[in-house]
RNA sequence: GGGCCACUAGCUCAAUUGGCAGAGCAGGCGACUCUUAAUCGUCAGGUUCCAGGUUCGAUUCCUGGGUGGCCCA
């Protein structure tokens, strides 16, 4: 029978198929008319008891016994039990559900609302139609699927059989709601900036290569929105966001897909400041809203997310956490104190690297509770606007949660020379063989020079947020389909 | 890229020192008109991830490879 591979299971069930083509049911039904989900009939149980309801979803469980027989019936919002006697509903249809219809068949019922003597909401059938016939056998009904790659790989069954799982996907759609209602509520608008770029830019990572036959073109699918958000800016759209996602060339860890979705949001005649407290404002409130409290427990520790965040410089993070004061010293006197914490940097780096490396690996693993780390170096910071006092740093921060980059911010930079200057230096960079350093764009200087409004930008990783807020250890555990080798 | 761990029936898991590859669920058949991990009886179900090697004999030991997980760079 076609390419299925058979197992003994699946052999029965295409039988069962031929038994029921051959009795004229057509086993992949089409629109069925339901009248109420198995959540509306428990909440409304009082008001519906007694009424006819049309139900649908998938067979869960089968408790046959004899001349009546239960099953568990799952739908978009829950489940509920079916009850079925052969003296209401006859023989043809009763030995149609005993004999032919599999744990995994996807059916509609129409029935009287109950409640069975052991205090069950129930659907006692009148009529029953096969709207799809499962020709698989579905992982087991207590254990669950618990083997990691085959979550993963079938999500479906993951979703199907694992209510955890389906409670976390669930969660992360009504995340993804709340952001837009905050910032739609602030006057920001939804905008959607190209994902295949002539110029990868915007963030210092290795792009995806892809080819425009057409055009007989290169493109990139996008490390970053930010200089097309930034071009909107310039356009004057003063409060946008974009939701979407980024693409990095990258390996794979609990922490890193190659796709990823990005909020990013600009507001013009704001600075980094303002940036924090939006940031803050914004994840309290989708907390509050989506989970009802600021306190969510994972593996090791419980984070609590009750504002105000402590707001510390890297300068500050790294004597603190690492015990090494490189403020006012030397590029070559931070590479040795650098070295003597156990740091390795290459012998030209400079004092904004050496600082930016220090805190990378010594101080990001220690932020476990959220916390806004400001001041970055102007070297890792090509895009964000210097500090007007110390011009060696930029008006830039990142959130750190868990250990792990959630949020990244500044004010941007609107000087069209000094930007021009900042690509240079990047461009140099990977003359030198940096693989991620920025390409110039001069497009985007372009549109700089027309004149960009001060603004202040925010970058929040929201797989990330969903791996905070749901409890969640590794970031295939918040994608659906997380990026895996194909099976050989 | 490196280290450690896992991979056995559709699913969840066993298998003593290297000695006949098993159970539960799911499935087939039979019994059963309020069960809910239904129950009872019975039957069937295997490329033990793959390829080599050691051995009288390998799920088990060795080498190489694959996929996944965790940790590190």
């Amino acid at each position: 029978m076609l390419e299925i591979e058979i197992n003994e299971v699946v052999r029965a069930r295409l039988e069962k198929l031929e038994r029921l083509v051959a009795r004229g049911i057509q086993p992949y039904g089409g629109k069925y008319l339901r009248t109420h989900t198995s959540r509306e009939i428990k909440d409304d149980f009082a008001a519906l008891e007694g009424s006819t309801v049309s139900i649908c979803g998938r067979i869960l469980s089968k408790r046959v016994h004899g001349k009546a027989s239960f099953a568990t019936l799952q739908d978009g919002e829950g489940q509920i039990q079916i009850y079925l006697r052969m003296d209401v509903v006859g023989g043809a249809l009763y030995g149609l559900f005993v004999d032919d219809l599999d744990i995994g068949d996807i059916i509609g019922v129409r029935g009287t609302v109950f409640k069975t003597r052991r205090g069950e909401i129930s659907v006692e059938v009148g009529e029953m139609k096969l709207l799809a016939k499962s020709l698989r056998p579905l992982p087991e009904k207590w254990h669950g699927l618990r083997d990691v790659e085959l979550r993963y790989r079938q999500r479906y069954l993951d979703l199907l059989v694992n209510p955890e799982s389906r409670q976390v996907f669930l969660l992360r759609s009504r995340i993804l709601s709340a952001i837009r209602a905050f910032l739609d509520a602030r006057g920001f608008i939804e905008v959607e900036t190209p994902m295949m770029h002539p110029i990868p830019g915007g963030a210092a990572a290795r792009p995806f290569i892809t080819y425009h036959n057409a055009l007989d073109m290169p493109l990139y699918l996008r490390v970053a929105p930010e200089l097309y958000l930034k071009r909107l800016l310039v356009g004057g759209f003063e409060n946008i966001y974009e939701i979407n996602r980024n693409f990095r060339n990258e390996g794979v860890s609990a922490k890193h897909n190659p796709e990823f979705t990005m909020l990013e949001l600009y507001q013009a005649y704001a600075d980094y400041e303002d940036m924090m407290d939006l940031t803050q404002e914004l994840i309290c409130w989708v907390a509050e809203r989506v989970l009802g409290t600021w306190t969510i427990p994972h593996d090791s520790v419980t984070v609590d997310l009750t504002p105000p965040w402590p707001r510390i410089t890297m300068l500050e993070a790294v004597r603190q956490y690492a015990g090494l004061d490189l403020a006012g010293v030397s590029s070559a006197e931070a590479r040795k104190l650098a070295r003597a914490v156990g740091v390795e940097v290459p012998s030209d780096a400079s004092w904004g690297l050496v600082l930016s490396e220090v805190f990378e690996k010594v101080v990001e693993a220690k932020l476990v509770q959220p916390t806004f780390v400001l001041d970055y170096p102007v070297e890792t910071s090509p895009l964000a606007k210097r500090k007007a006092e110390a011009p060696e740093l930029t008006y830039r921060f990142e959130l750190f949660v868990l250990g792990r980059e959630v949020a990244n911010a500044f004010s941007e930079l609107n000087d069209p020379l000094d930007q021009r200057e900042r690509f240079l230096e990047q461009m140099r960079r990977r003359e030198a063989g940096d693989e991620e350093a920025h390409m110039m764009d001069e497009d985007f200087l372009q549109a700089l020079e027309y004149g960009m409004p001060p603004a202040g930008g925010l970058g929040i990783g929201i797989d990330r947020l969903v791996m905070v807020l749901a409890g969640a250890q590794s970031i295939r555990d918040v994608i659906l389909f997380p990026l895996l080798k194909p099976r050989p």
